[in-house]
DNA sequence: GTCGGGATCCTCT
DNA sequence: GAGGATCCCGACA
């Protein structure tokens, strides 16, 4: 990425957000996820994803309708999406669409470029640099987020998507991870990551 | 009210 | 590679 043109057109609206969990995740690949809160601010570049589909997919929240703990899913796309796992682990999502279907892309991981000493300071010395932001629940303790987040929009508030400026990087997909209790779901390739990245989480 | 499972991570062996 | 941590959420009675 280095040389690459500052695009001016960087900003994101709503309709950019607006498209199918598969189409979004792999534009946000190489996109930015920026949170600034009062202790500072820490953002990276996305270098790893996962679709989960609307409520056909076994895997996805919204498979099982609508609750208030997956309410922002079936919200306006843009938004994120913020649920705890296994009662210790925060997990960050960007709320996709189109319109209102509940689909929504989970941030595996991150490369971060802004805010790394604050990101350590949260995740502890003795992580190694390149996985700061290494594994869903990583990203959301590097970035200082949690649930108190759950469907903030991702345009206004305080953690910001910013689009990737140059062409799309080299990815690769395959299987999702976790998700084995998902029958046939659990196979479909709809985990992506940037190629030869060291801070994807599993390679 | 009770119970079981979960889109994870870290440490220890 | 295995296992424990830890608790919210949803299903069911």
């Amino acid at each position: 990425m280095i040389g690459a043109p500052v695009d001016a057109s960087a900003a994101l609206d709503r309709h950019w957000f607006d498209r199918p969990a598969v189409e979004l995740a792999r534009e946000l690949l190489g996109a930015r996820l920026v949170h600034g809160s009062s202790d500072g601010v820490v953002g990276g570049r996305i270098v790893e994803v996962e679709a989960y589909r609307g409520p056909e997919d076994r895997a996805a929240h919204s498979s099982r309708g609508r609750t208030p703990r997956n309410a922002v899913m079936f919200g306006e796309p843009g938004h994120l999406y913020v649920y705890l796992i296994y009662g210790l682990h925060n997990c960050l999502n960007v709320v996709a669409g189109p319109g209102s279907k509940p689909e929504a892309v989970l941030i595996r991981a991150i490369e971060l470029d802004e805010g790394i000493a604050l990101a350590r300071q949260r995740r502890g010395a003795r992580a190694l640099d390149y996985r700061l932001a290494s594994g869903p629940g990583n990203v959301a303790r590097a970035l200082g987020v949690d649930r108190s987040l759950d469907g903030v929009d991702l345009l206004t508030g305080p953690v910001r998507v910013e689009a990737r400026s140059g062409s799309m990087p080299r990815a690769r997909r395959g299987p999702r991870i976790g998700v084995d209790y998902a029958g046939a779901w659990a196979a479909r390739p709809l985990r992506f990551w940037i190629t030869d990245d060291r801070h994807v989480s599993r390679r």
